[in-house]
DNA sequence: CGCAAAAACTTACGCCGCTAGTTTATGCGC
DNA sequence: GCGCATAAACTAGCGGCGTAAGTTTTTGCG
């Protein structure tokens, strides 16, 4: 086949999959030659559209990023814009955990990422923080949120209940799986409400710097 | 060469190897080809001493856990140990930081994540928490240290000035790689403060579960 | 109308993890 | 002290990877 009259890939098309290939099977799972099979394509097309497959990926953490709710920063005091913000981006994280080690290099040159610093970052210093302190906070809440979505705590213990035999507080860890989404969750939601108070703290005794 | 009268390989070369090549220039960099290169000899011959490259990486995890200090659990209060242990684990991540998207998906069944494990959990057991709220506040201090190690908040923003035009309150950003120690460390000392003198109040309040 | 640019293709290079089969040295049992 | 299983190196090769190069055909603009 040579040019085709009708352009069979689009940049949109090329995200679309390689987002749903990255969702379902992971990062690994992601070739190029796999993609373009997937698009009913050869290998080497899909540059006739992106440069490397580093781009490629980019974009697809770009559309990640950009479904995270920033509106929250406009009309919200900052605890509360940061509580919502983070649950948020946390959740979108949970619903695409395998982009996370992408995300996790920070924003690059992505526009949404960088939007997306710019809020909280924007948010911590119009209340007054300190810009080293609105930085730390800023790097907490991603060190949390990302951390958090990296992998799951409970599934990071095998199900293999003879594994744990030399262990006597961990006897019953091959359960963790079983509980997963209350264990991952639970955490997450006590180290946003433990950091938030804490810094309200602060905040309210004048420490702003 | 066949068998030599001296075998060139032990096991512990190999990890010794692989955690320097790892520590050097990255995961990616480490190939069988390459590491074999390194100890002076051919690709498959690894295969000799570990079954898989996935093994050998599982190896290097385990000899950066072993370096972490868990014997603060046997003799200090839970928040004190608590603290000792996650700047310990903290400085060995950051002395590392390339084999952390490895440690992040958890112990696995590698013995010294397993004991460090055992320690933190059944510390927190012992001084009286729940085991609901013990898992939670393992996992949430899991979240804090490899969210930080997992790659540099500073570092995440690229210095070229220009990348910022548009967005006013990172006017600035291109700045932050010059600072990264200080930033990166801040922000995972405000986060351990913060994390443990919430729970300490809620400990000292009769909230452990 | 002609031609540059676009978008597909095929081929190929040098990597990768790993398997299979070969060679030779070691060390244990008889 | 010999024989042989095992260990530890080797070479060759498979299928997959990212991507570069060059080809073909179609499109759309000057």
């Amino acid at each position: 086949m040579a040019r085709p009259r009708q352009a069979l890939l689009t940049r949109e098309r090329i995200v679309e999959a390689a987002s749903a290939l990255i969702d379902a099977e992971g990062l690994d799972a992601l070739s190029m030659r796999r993609l373009a099979t997937e698009l009913g394509v050869q290998g080497p097309s899909l540059y006739n559209h992106f440069a490397t497959k580093a781009e490629i990926v980019d974009a697809v953490a770009e559309s990640v990023v950009a479904q995270v709710d920033i509106e929250v920063f406009a009309d919200s005091d900052w605890r509360e814009a940061l509580r919502l913000w983070a649950k948020s981006y946390h959740a979108v994280l949970a619903a695409h955990p395998n982009i996370v080690p992408v995300l996790a290099t920070g924003p690059g040159r992505r526009p949404h990422g960088l939007a997306m610093a710019e809020a909280v970052y924007g948010a911590l210093i119009d209340a007054g923080w300190s810009r080293s302190r609105a930085t730390h906070i800023g790097a907490l809440m991603r060190y949390l949120i990302t951390g958090s979505a990296l992998g799951s705590f409970a599934l990071g213990f095998e199900s293999d209940p003879e594994l744990y035999d030399r262990y006597p507080h961990l006897h019953r860890a091959h359960e963790l799986s079983a509980h997963r989404a209350e264990i991952d969750e639970g955490a997450f939601e006590l180290g946003l409400d433990v950091l938030l108070a804490g810094l309200s703290d602060h905040y309210d005794q004048g420490v702003r710097r």
